[in-house]
RNA sequence: GCGAGAGUGGCGGAACUGGCAGACGCACUAGACUUAGGAUCUAGCGCCUUUGGCGUGUGGGUUCAACUCCCACCUCUCGCACCA
């Protein structure tokens, strides 16, 4: 017989769901709070494999620690704010809200379907006002703070998305949602200043170093990107201005033969004004240089090799006083360090490019540690010499190394008052503005008398308007809405202009997990007394590709609300364990509509059922690692829960009960019970899987021969142990076998170590490495004995004693070893 | 270039603290049952010159014993990358 996988999953979830079973108090007396987070969703209309993959996993956590008798909250809720919503409004004449949730129902169904545990009375969707709300209430919380401000700066631009972009939000260039080419523009943004929070950032790895992967702390370390060294103030000669350089290589400062600094430097203005009254020439000819580096893309500075050209101005070296000609160069970044840089060609390599091109002169300052006793000779073969050496050329610092003569020279520049020790970071202000209808309104109006004025928090919400046109054409449609835009400041009365950017979206996830623990406070976005029962979160579960965008706004937020007094200190980190799954692969690509290798999970699930879909997704490969799509496998999964089922069906149904208990199914019942539960802590799920298997394989084979109740005994315990990962044949079971509470509050079967210890193990014989013979025993009485044993065997006895027995035997594990000569 | 991770059959992957490499599954082969088999069951399945030998990316080392530890190298994947 087949098990009727189609009644049997909607049945129990039918079930599940009317008794509210997975509905989670914030407190119950016995057991501890532990809180189990997947990355939410957008709702873009379908579940895609890796929403099943990662939602997989984390339903089975949070069946799992059910059973250890945890009181687990797992909730789920809609990242619903976004720009596909209003492409597609533009795209399908329907309006943004509509659209988005018609897809959040589609996609409940399909987790319902899945069978996912979740606490669905938690639901949130950041779409609906109350939810957006609390983003402006906390956007307001950090203006108080001064963690929210207004700025005029350069920045990213998608021509195709139409708003800009925080610096997370562009890789190698390009739009991260759209990958089109992303330009620079000059435009007054809101920001919010995660870079206050940089250095405590960096510091508070600390605390989630043991649950996260070094890979993703790796990134965010490399994002935030923080470097110490020097900062340099050069005079100008004949100005009274001077360059602030910022290097890590202060050793050589002795071999600096120019300065170049970024086009885009505020210096370069003033050199402009003055070159114009003296050189028409030149000053044009820089303006021009400007203009085409403006043009150039990062990829184009990038393939295009250093381009620059001479500013008509000299620095003054700090030390020697010598005049160094200031260059304009495309290779600086006028948005890190200072945007400018003391250029050492022979110890760096893209000055020394930049000075071959430009035939300026290379000075070498720093020698090979074992070039010591021809060091003045030391030449350099066509390229920049990098590595940390013997100072040369360099007057009183000349002989020191390179480590020691960066404290001295920093020393000397700041007794002459000329610099100082400095930390740069890469790390940039968040930029959260977005020139786009569908996400949240920047609560903010702007008053000629006032300024800048925020909205009151009483008056909060400030709605998102719901009649709108979307033409695809111009700016935000929020421009064009004049009952939005024109409003009264609330200060003086005036008449006043609203903000018509809305916020970034990853805003609205920056804190989703708090409000899951008090979803329907209407007075606060979540209560302190609330969070602390289940922050921090126990278990985090998402994709690494997040680790610089979402996960580190997160962390920034989670500071803020305990330096705001929101939270409780104990979740200064948010996630205390983080689980990145791998990508689901198919045909060796990652799976992707643009790739057209997408698998609907909906025939997934119509095929082969939600619990072998579970099966096959887990069984595959462990959690971590990239999983290839493989449509046989699913079918195994499936024959596998058949076989299973097959197995239940025909003991059960056996009359005959008179059969003696079998010493070794309790063994391997034993046994089971130790493997799987290990491997649940190790994130061994496709091992609990195989584990399983092998007891099925067992119980086949020795079914006819042992006691119905043993038997039963086993698959009941079975049951249990892989009902987070199949939970509605393991139901179906335990129910059969006369249970009446769900199997969701059944408790894991315990390993009974005193009986693994009598085990009889087969030992191995084991001469220098070689196996030679096996021997079925007792520990203990293998102990004893081994000598019997060994001489037992005729042809082993006559081999040994050809030989010289070197070391004593020993025992080990399950091995037996002689050494012989 | 910098940072992280990984290399084991035809494939996905096992192997706890160094202790029978290839568990479990897929694919494949043969057989059984069957009107039928894409259901199910049984057996086989790393390679070779098969009473034996060789095998965990390559080359060395430690050890009675190495996928596992040490040294050098190669390859692949991911992340960052003109960051001064």
């Amino acid at each position: 017989m087949r098990y009727n996988f189609k009644n049997i999953e909607k049945k129990w979830q039918k079930i599940w769901d009317e008794k509210k079973i997975f509905e989670v108090k914030d407190q119950e007396i016995g057991k501890k709070n532990y809180f189990v987070l997947e990355m939410f969703p957008y709702p873009s209309g379908m579940l895609h494999m890796g929403h099943v993959r990662n939602y997989t996993i984390s339903d089975l956590i949070s069946r799992y620690k059910k059973l250890q008798g945890f009181n687990v909250m797992h909730p789920i809720g809609w990242d619903s704010f976004g720009l596909p919503a209003e492409n597609a409004a533009i795209k399908y004449k329907k309006h943004p809200k509509d659209w988005t949730l018609a897809n959040i129902n589609k996609m409940k169904e399909q987790l319902k379907a899945m069978g996912f545990s979740y606490d669905w009375s938690r639901e949130i969707t950041t779409c609906l006002e109350n939810y957006y709300k609390w983003n402006q209430w906390i956007f307001l919380k950090l203006y108080e703070k001064g963690l929210a401000y207004r700025k005029e700066s350069v920045v990213n631009w998608c021509n195709k998305c139409k708003t800009v972009l925080a610096n997370e939000q562009v890789e190698n260039g390009k739009c991260w949602r759209c990958s089109s080419e992303v330009v620079q523009k000059s435009l007054e943004q809101w920001f919010f200043k995660i870079t206050e929070y940089q250095e405590q950032l960096l510091q508070d790895y600390e605390f989630i170093k043991d649950g996260w992967a070094t890979r993703i702390i790796d990134m965010q370390k490399n994002w935030i990107g923080k470097s110490e060294g020097t900062t340099i103030n050069f005079d100008i000669n004949n100005l009274d201005e001077n360059i602030k350089v910022f290097t890590t290589r202060v050793d050589t400062l002795y071999g600096v033969t120019y300065i170049v600094i970024a086009p885009e430097h505020e210096i370069v203005n003033k050199f402009i004004t003055i070159l114009l009254k003296k050189d028409n020439t030149l000053a044009k000819n820089i303006i021009d240089f400007i203009e085409s580096v403006k043009k150039q893309t990062e990829l184009d500075r990038n393939m295009k090799g250093k381009e620059g050209i001479f500013s008509g101005f000299y620095a003054i070296h700090p030390f020697t006083n010598k005049k160094i000609p200031i260059w304009l160069g495309n290779y600086v970044l006028a948005t890190y360090g200072t945007g400018a840089v003391m250029a050492v060609p022979a110890h760096d390599q893209r000055d020394y490019e930049f000075a071959i091109k430009n035939n300026l002169e290379i000075k070498i300052v720093i020698t090979p540690y074992y070039n010591d006793s021809n060091s003045k000779n030391f030449e350099l073969k066509n390229k920049a010499f990098e590595e940390k050496g013997f100072l040369v050329n360099s007057a009183e610092f000349d002989n020191l190394k390179s480590d020691e003569a960066k404290i001295k020279i920093t020393e000397k520049l700041i007794f002459l008052n000329k610099g100082n020790f400095t930390k740069t970071y890469r790390l940039k202000d968040w930029l959260i503005s977005r020139q786009r209808y569908w996400g949240t309104p920047i609560p903010i109006i702007y008053c000629k008398k006032c300024g800048i004025v925020p909205i009151k928090f009483d008056d909060l919400p400030v709605k998102l308007p719901e009649s709108v046109d979307f033409t695809g054409q111009g700016d935000s449609p929020l421009k064009y809405i004049s009952d939005f835009v024109n409003v009264k400041c609330p200060e003086c009365g005036n008449i006043a202009q609203r903000e018509t950017d809305t916020m970034d979206t990853f805003v609205d996830s920056s804190w989703y997990f708090l409000r899951y623990c008090d979803s329907k406070n209407d007075s606060m976005p979540f209560s302190k007394e609330k969070t602390s029962l289940w922050m921090p979160v126990n278990q985090y579960i998402g994709g690494a590709e997040h680790a610089c965008m979402h996960l580190l706004y997160s962390r920034f937020f989670e500071k803020v609300f305990v330096d705001l007094g929101l939270v409780d200190k104990k979740a200064i980190e948010p996630f205390t364990n983080l689980l990145n799954q791998g990508m689901v692969i198919k045909d060796g690509n990652k799976m992707s509509k643009s790739k057209g290798n997408i698998v609907d999970p909906d025939e997934m699930l119509k095929k082969y059922g939600a619990d072998s879909s579970r099966l096959f997704i887990l069984f595959a490969a462990p959690p971590h690692k990239d999983l290839e799509w493989n449509e046989d496998s699913i079918e195994g999964a499936n024959r596998f829960l058949n076989r299973f089922y097959r197995l239940f069906d025909e003991i059960f149904n056996r009359k005959d009960d008179s059969l003696e208990q079998k010493r070794n199914i309790e063994q391997m019942h034993n046994s089971t019970i130790k493997k799987i539960l290990e491997d649940y802590e190790n994130f061994g799920y496709n091992t609990i899987i195989a584990t399983t298997m092998e007891a099925i394989n067992f119980l086949y084979k020795e079914k006819d021969s042992t006691n119905k109740s043993q038997l039963l005994n086993f698959i009941s315990d079975i049951c249990i142990l892989i009902s987070p990962i199949v939970p509605h044949i393991t139901e179906e079971i335990w129910q059969k076998l006369g249970n009446k509470e769900s199997i969701i509050l059944s408790k894991l079967p315990v390993f009974d170590s005193k009986k693994a210890e009598k085990d009889k193990i087969i030992f191995v014989i084991q001469i220098n490495g070689k196996i030679r013979a096996k021997y079925d025993a007792k520990k203990d009485e293998i102990q004893e004995n081994i000598e019997k044993i060994i001489f037992a065997d005729e042809k082993l006895k006559t081999y040994l004693e050809n030989k010289k027995i070197l070391k004593k035997v020993f025992i080990k594990n399950k091995l037996i070893n002689i050494v012989v000569k």
